[in-house]
DNA sequence: GGTCGGATCATCT
DNA sequence: GATGATCCGACCG
């Protein structure tokens, strides 16, 4: 398993380009003395100004909370949704272009039992819980709000190369639990895989 | 195994 | 003062 971390020029690209291109990839951190590893098996991609379900949308524009999407390709984006949870998202294109990949699932690999821990799940519960869904693998990774605006090439929150999925084992459909722009085919996932969030 | 509502808060009107 | 890129437990069948 390689384990250099994806490089800024990975996400100088569109969206819709790198959000199947994180498909495969290993999300790695290294969070109060604790290394955890998950394989992306889930993305959605948000294009730029004219995706109406984007935190950047025309019709919001430059915030403070947004800022990070507006920042260079390789920086994470993390909010706070519905007051509770944390989302992580890629932040690709360019200076100045707002866009963003979401992470809506991984898949466990190392570091298991922390991510349980974290997650307060009981040991009867299925290892599918722990990251089938953007608030769930946020909060397995132990990944907060203080990591907006981090470079995703440096610890402690790291996208590593793993093992790309092709093209056919990508399956494509439309994202989820946003009101505009519903039925924009922008969700990617691997085809099959138990830890997709549905 | 499906649907429903509460939790909880930063952000924007 | 309303909204939301969510999750979970309660309740129903």
């Amino acid at each position: 398993m390689s384990r250099r971390p994806l490089p800024p020029s990975f996400y100088a690209r569109p969206s819709t380009v790198v959000a199947p291109a994180l498909l495969g990839q290993l999300l790695v951190t290294t969070i109060g003395g604790r290394r955890t590893v998950g394989r992306i098996v889930e993305t959605e991609a948000y294009t730029g100004p004219g995706d109406p379900a984007s935190h950047a949308a025309e019709r919001i524009g430059r915030t403070a909370r947004n800022a990070s999407m507006y920042g260079p390709p390789g920086i994470a984006y993390v909010y706070r949704s519905y007051g509770i949870h944390w989302c992580l998202n890629a932040v690709t294109d360019a200076v100045d272009h707002p866009a963003a990949v979401l992470i809506r699932a991984i898949e466990p690999i190392e570091g298991i039992d922390i991510m349980r821990a974290r997650r307060g799940l009981r040991p009867a519960h299925p290892d599918r819980f722990i990251g089938a869904g953007p608030g769930r693998l946020t909060q397995a990774l132990g990944i907060v709000g203080g990591l907006d605006g981090h470079r995703l090439d440096r610890p402690p929150l790291t996208i590593v190369e793993g093992e790309p999925v092709s093209a056919e084992d990508v399956e494509i459909g439309p994202r989820i639990g946003i009101t505009h722009a519903a039925d924009w085919p922008l969700r990617f996932c691997v085809r099959g895989n138990l830890f997709v969030s549905r």
